[in-house]
DNA sequence: TTTTATAATATGTACAAACATACTATCATA
DNA sequence: TATGATAGTATGTTTGTACATATTATAAAA
């Protein structure tokens, strides 16, 4: 395994150092509770500042891969990686790994002008048009869910994609952006007329809303997602762990 | 509002420009999302140099609570009551973390035979009665949630402990009793006429309720949660990578 | 008018250098 | 033997300095 780091790199130090960290505690014995070597030493080693060592040290402290003991060290945490390693899925597959089959109603694609938020999301002035796609879904018996999603002008979307495909599939495939980081916001708010009247609810009904803030690998904003679940419809499963 | 770091304390100061940061953006000018002074200002006006402020910066950029623009400067990022779905943590300190002072409004506790699906989840039969916490609680200026807690007969919890203290530290210094793993189930439903009144809401007006199955570190089951919380007033949020 | 430089500004990256602090092991002393 | 002083070691804290980079606003040129 090489401990290198390229100087002549265009990648910052601090960030090559968190790549090689990441691949060294994946070795066994590290995974074992081995220290890793002191920081003035591996500083030397990779041929960089104790600073700059500790910054990229740090990043992984606060995601909890490594933990600090004074006078002892810096070693691997011990946390089983099941809390971490929950991925997440397309509304189909998350749909059929409860057994249900999920049915269209209705699609509507169209160009519009973001909204602050989505524009301050994007990143993006308001006075550009973003793709807006809106569906209406649910299983066989009924429709249980609308919809909306913005897209990032970045991604290319011309609006005449095929959007009754898997939607992060045909993203990956036909315009190589890879969905990887979701952010996902969950509230309870009584129905508009609007969404009432798509999900044939009264007006004031209980709604539950899913706000889905997608990124792709490089982290960059790519998706603003807004679900509306008709009550007892949907019940969001969450299982965490406390750290130790 | 004061501003000052005090250099002789033994605090080291990037722990107090922290916590002097984490005070400054609950300020309302703030939360409506103003940029911070610049760091070169900032460090200056604190007497502490750029690095150890970025230090602090670092920890709430980390936690998400501030977010860097280059050339912009540093902002409040725009985030109401949440959740993180990693590391939970009790009500209480939850609601701190975001700088709310929680209130009890009430508190009952009784003896009650489980319903099937708590004798269930506990493993027990309908026959043994279990704890039953009731609870009412918000900011200083309303009620916002109601909380049903059962406990597990195997604490062995007499009725008579001081439920006004933080839960989990009181299982865990009086009964030895590690909560580690918890499992969630968010769902939206409108109220019925018994909580409708608990928070002085319409009957009818939407809910979110959040049930929690709480395990210890055996992974038994140890406490069910039910939590009744008003709509707008809090807002589930989750993080999930797809591989990583 | 539109495009293109350019300057200004704030964060981003990186280094070297000290000293502080917590903890441990060892050795000396009562 | 038990206690206490001490040296050693690794992380923790803090500063000062310098240049890089991305972005916006402004001014100059087409």
């Amino acid at each position: 395994m090489k401990l290198t780091i390229d100087h002549k790199s265009a990648i910052p130090l601090h960030i090559q150092a968190e790549n090689l960290l990441r691949e060294l505690i994946r070795e066994p014995e590290y995974q074992a509770g081995k220290l890793l070597p002191n920081e003035v030493d591996l500083a030397k080693k990779l041929a960089i500042s104790r600073t700059t060592l500790r910054q990229a040290i740090n990043k992984l402290v606060y995601e909890e891969l490594l933990v600090r003991k004074k006078r002892l060290g810096t070693k691997v945490a011990h946390t089983k990686m099941s809390s971490k390693s929950m991925n997440w899925l397309s509304f189909t597959q998350e749909m059929e790994a409860r057994g249900i089959t999920i049915k269209n109603y209705e699609l509507h694609v169209s160009w519009v002008f973001p909204e602050d938020h989505i524009a301050n999301f994007f990143d993006i002035k308001t006075d550009k048009k973003v793709l807006k796609m809106e569906r209406l879904r649910g299983n066989t018996e009924e429709a249980f869910v609308y919809f909306i999603s913005y897209f990032h002008p970045r991604i290319g979307l011309s609006g005449e994609e095929d959007f009754k495909k898997p939607l992060y599939e045909m993203l990956e495939n036909e315009h190589s952006v890879i969905a990887d980081l979701s952010k996902e916001e969950i509230s309870a708010k009584a129905a508009d007329k609007f969404i009432a009247g798509k999900l044939e609810i009264d007006p004031g009904s209980p709604v539950l809303i899913r706000k889905r803030f997608v990124y792709d690998q490089g982290e960059r904003p790519m998706e603003y997602n807004l679900g509306y679940y008709k009550a007892e419809s949907f019940v969001y499963t969450v299982e965490s762990r406390r750290s130790s």
